[in-house]
DNA sequence: ATTGCATTAATGCCTCGAGT
DNA sequence: ACTCGAGGCATTAATGCAAT
């Protein structure tokens, strides 16, 4: 009988960077934590250059950035490499002094622009979000940042307003954000003019504070899609720490929605299905029709990938295909990131990717397995993977390192997570 | 112009261990 | 006792489009 338990340790998620400055600036749920990366390049010297393949809201980048460290990132979603770069970025002080000032007179603008038919997202029943009075003043400061700014796109001291704008939107709405599964909560409640321009001041204090704290690192977001054999420049990396996404039929547009169509970088339903299409692991709207009839284009994948896409079209159930494809498609893109990357690897360059397992219709998708012989036919070398922490969901989900070098001949394994319960489990479980 | 079917966008439900 | 979650699912609502 096993006597010590792996833990949830939230301190290994996104709950432990709402409290870290720049880091707490917009939650996503999927977003791993600094503690983590921290724990990943604690002691690398400073001429390492990091390559993040799965930006997100670039918390690598950040963090390593913090740390004097350079790091690439890159992700497919152009709000998120906005937001990355404005995370990583210097404020001067000049700057900052010279927003403050032209936020008074946006909320100088946004009480004109109040009674105004002002431009309103196109957001599938809008009035379940937001009551159309809380709606029109929202969309008046939306305006009023628009003229004193333009729309938020370029990485620059107006991108903190924005930010803050962002959060005000979930502030103020009646959305349930607080699980990937977002739903509504049943009232939607009515704000002042008052109440929504001292909480968007509010916001945008916190925002501006750690936004003054300068970062010594160079960290930069880069709109590459990981599958290519595309790079950015002929840069090579020497550690590769990233977070990619899990095979868990979690859609990101569906979190991203709000905030990508009040930034109109999202238009239409359409455009969020394309995009979320595009994304490893997509599952929206579209997604779902798509991996239907999606067939691999003849790569050569591993034959443990094979025998779990059996085992879930075995079971027969109303989705079995959709899901086995799901899983197919999932893992095909990933070996066609890794195939593609080794190019960009500088010898002896170090691999660690946080990732999930998974389990459709009760057959286990071993994630952390199935990467792991992806990156071994793929030639690379000291692969093996460590639970980091036990999932609070089913009680066989937990989230792996997986890690491996690239042309390295002496032995490697990372010094982190190997406690002994982790390596308790781990005999336990295989 | 209307109907009916197919597609796809959007949201809710059920679960259950762990942290507090 | 109460809250919460990189969880999976099914279901419902909205839209598109071909057939009448």
């Amino acid at each position: 009988m096993m006597d010590m338990k792996i833990k949830q340790r939230s301190d290994y998620t996104f709950k432990y960077n709402k409290k870290l400055g720049r880091h707490g600036w917009l939650r996503l749920t999927p977003a791993y934590s600094v503690k983590l990366v921290e724990e990943i390049i604690d002691n690398l010297p400073e001429d390492y250059f990091i390559l993040d393949p799965f930006s997100g809201t670039a918390t690598t980048g950040l963090v390593a950035a913090e740390h004097g460290i350079s790091a690439h990132c890159f992700d497919i979603n152009p709000f998120l490499i906005w937001l990355g770069n404005s995370k990583c970025i210097n404020y001067s002080y000049s700057e900052i002094k010279e927003l403050k000032i032209s936020i008074d007179k946006v909320i100088i603008k946004c009480q004109e622009l109040v009674d105004e038919d002002n431009w309103l997202p196109n957001i599938h029943n809008i009035q379940r979000w937001w009551c159309e009075q809380t709606l029109k003043i929202i969309g008046a400061l939306r305006q009023a940042l628009v003229n004193q700014f333009g729309e938020p796109r370029e990485n620059h001291v107006s991108s903190l307003a924005w930010i803050s704008f962002c959060r005000l939107i979930i502030e103020t709405s009646s959305a349930a954000f607080n699980h990937v599964s977002m739903s509504f909560h049943n009232e939607v409640i009515p704000f002042e003019i008052e109440q929504i321009e001292s909480l968007y001041l509010e916001i945008l204090e916190a925002i501006i504070q750690s936004a003054g704290e300068n970062i010594s690192g160079n960290s930069s977001v880069h709109f590459v899609d990981s599958r290519e054999p595309t790079s950015i420049g002929d840069f090579q990396y020497s550690h590769v720490v990233t977070s990619p996404p899990y095979p868990n039929r979690i859609s990101y547009i569906r979190e991203l929605r709000p905030y990508m169509y009040w930034t109109k970088f999202l238009d239409t339903a359409r455009e969020a299905g394309e995009l979320d299409w595009k994304a490893i692991g997509g599952t929206w709207g579209i997604a779902t029709s798509r991996l239907q009839d999606w067939e691999s284009n003849g790569i050569e994948l591993p034959e443990s990938l094979k025998a779990v896409v059996f085992d879930i079209l075995q079971t027969k159930e109303k989705n079995s295909l959709l899901m086995g494809n799901y899983v197919w498609k999932y893992f095909h893109d990933m070996h066609l990131h890794l195939q593609n990357l080794r190019p960009r690897l500088k010898k002896g360059a170090v691999l660690s990717y946080i990732v999930g397992n998974s389990s459709f219709y009760g057959v286990q998708v071993h994630t952390e397995q199935l990467l792991e012989d992806s990156l071994r036919s793929l030639g690379f070398t000291n692969i093996g993977s460590k639970i980091v922490r036990k999932r609070n969901s089913k009680k066989e989900l937990f989230e792996y390192c997986v890690y491996a070098t690239w042309q390295e001949t002496r032995k490697y394994e990372p010094a982190y997570f190997n406690s002994r319960a982790a390596k308790q489990i781990q005999l336990e479980l295989f």
